[in-house]
DNA sequence: AGAGGTTACGGGCAGCGTAAGGATC
DNA sequence: GATCCTTACGCTGCCCGTAACCTCT
């Protein structure tokens, strides 16, 4: 008789198409995974994957593919999977939830909430993992899709099909500077701005490209940016008065309530970034899901709507 | 993570009320049910089943119970497992379908279609293993609603609310002799039936109680009735020119046939006798369903319809 | 005292990991 | 030859069965 167990690593061998890749989600060796593959297909007497090259599926596909009778398994297994979780918490509550949580932020959620939110995660779920990633915000959607993290707090929603977001809180950004950098007087100038060096996000992502535009002009010189994938690198460097950042001020606001930093008013209004908590839909997707509403929760109690 | 095989030891627990009772029904030991229920229990960190006498239940109330917690598993655990068998069947066919039936005929039956019925069963679920126990038909309805038949083939619908009931067929009860019995004049009248000794079911049976009620008179003398559980032995008797036996011609197709026995015919019509295929309804009783409709095609396709 | 659930302990086997073997590009 | 799945094999740990124990009526 098919355990659970076996549905599980099915489920993911198909959604990955690779038995390698399913070992290494389910913290296995391949081995492993191809055995219970062929235990399952010799219990039901049916081939459940196709393997492997264009041996029989058309050029295009790669990796493994599910057969006919695959497809329905999956199907089957989805629903039993889910199933399982529903249970779990729907009778042994919260407490019971076990596992790993794979989870990815940006950087710029671990410099206001994300403390608070692991300590109340940890609460409420307390047999559960975290394992926490941070990384920038094109990082954590790239392992997303591939679904090396169950859910990540990143910027903008994540446009693919499977995945779902939940808008979490918007930062505006502001100028900021040490109070010992010598400034043009407020509100700064457009074009004073563009003598400045500008220090924020890294120059391929949303905001800074935003902000470059906004500053550009046809004929003026090209804005001095200087852009770090590290937002902690970015304040070092603002305190160090190497320039003016751009960042949300309540990344700073210890900074700016001790004076090492204060808040530039300029002609021009940065843009404002948003965050979505993100997680790809799934069968084990519901502990994710109860996580990104708990860190809704979390990211408005601490007024960051 | 609880797996299937500890949500069908708990199902079976709840609904025979005994850790005994679902060792048995599972072919295994009682420590280990105890063992895995201990086990679900501290997975979900609940207690599920309140043990034992009256200690915390109301009088009323024999064996263990299901708590509030165990009810909600219960559903879960019903859904989950009838989720497994369907899909064992939608992927593997039939043939995947494997494990015990315990089936329950009563006599009549074996005598006219249950070997073509068990061809059929084999060819269709080849890994399926029939567990049959022929008895009388209030022994069946009691084995049936304790649960320890799965399925069976016996007199009138069973009227409990947890088992289905498809009608399967009727036999007309006819008056049969052996030739070499000296008979009154046919068409036989009542008063001349009241005479010879009359070979049937035994008297506790629904058509032996009709029968005796039409023959009965209030002046009258009582009828002579020969009850007999076992229907060969019936047969037997009635060869031997005991007297005049009330069964079902099919059952002695072959005698009349050879012409060792013939029907007699009687001022009175003998009552029908109507069988069903009944199964107690639960997570695993699809097989049963399957076997049951099965069933009805064979005594249809034999003429007893 | 007997029925029924729990605890204790030993053994068998499923399933895992390591390592070597094939197939396909 | 690189990548990925399969096969082989030894081992661990889980789960089961036996048996003794406990607790209620």
């Amino acid at each position: 008789m098919p355990d659970l167990r076996s549905l599980e690593v099915f489920f993911w061998v198909a959604q990955l198409r690779s038995f390698r890749a399913a070992a290494e989600r389910l913290n296995t060796t391949q081995p492993a995974v191809s055995q219970r593959i062929a235990a399952l297909e010799s219990e039901l007497g049916v081939r459940l994957l196709e393997r492997a090259g264009r041996a029989v599926a058309p050029a295009g596909a790669k990796g493994v593919l599910p057969t006919a009778q695959g497809r329905r398994l999956l199907d089957y297994a989805e629903r039993m999977l889910r199933l399982r979780t529903e249970m779990i918490e729907a009778v042994g509550g919260p407490g019971a939830v076990g596992g790993v949580l794979r989870l990815g932020v940006a950087e710029t959620i671990v410099h206001t909430w994300l403390a608070r939110f692991v300590e109340r995660a940890h609460a409420l779920y307390p047999a559960v993992t975290l394992d926490i990633d941070v990384d920038v915000t094109h990082a954590l959607r790239a392992s997303l899709v591939n679904h090396s993290l169950d859910l990540a707090f990143l910027m903008g929603p994540v446009p693919d099909p499977d995945v779902a977001n939940l808008a979490l809180c918007r930062y505006p950004l502001a100028f900021a500077a040490s109070p010992r950098l010598v400034l043009p007087p407020e509100p700064v100038s457009r074009s004073a701005l563009l003598t400045l060096p500008i220090i924020t996000y890294p120059r391929s992502t949303a905001p800074t490209i935003q902000l470059s535009a906004a500053l550009r002009t046809t004929d003026g010189p090209a804005p001095r940016l200087f852009g770090s994938a590290s937002l902690a690198t970015i304040v070092r460097m603002t305190l160090d008065g190497i320039g003016v950042s751009v960042i949300p001020p309540a990344v700073v606001a210890r900074e700016i309530e001790e004076g090492s930093l204060r808040i530039v008013r300029a002609e021009l209004t940065p843009p404002e970034i948003s965050f979505t908590a993100s997680w790809s839909i799934g069968p084990g997707d519901a502990l994710a899901r109860r996580l990104a509403e708990l860190a809704v929760t979390v990211a408005t109690d601490a007024g960051h709507r």
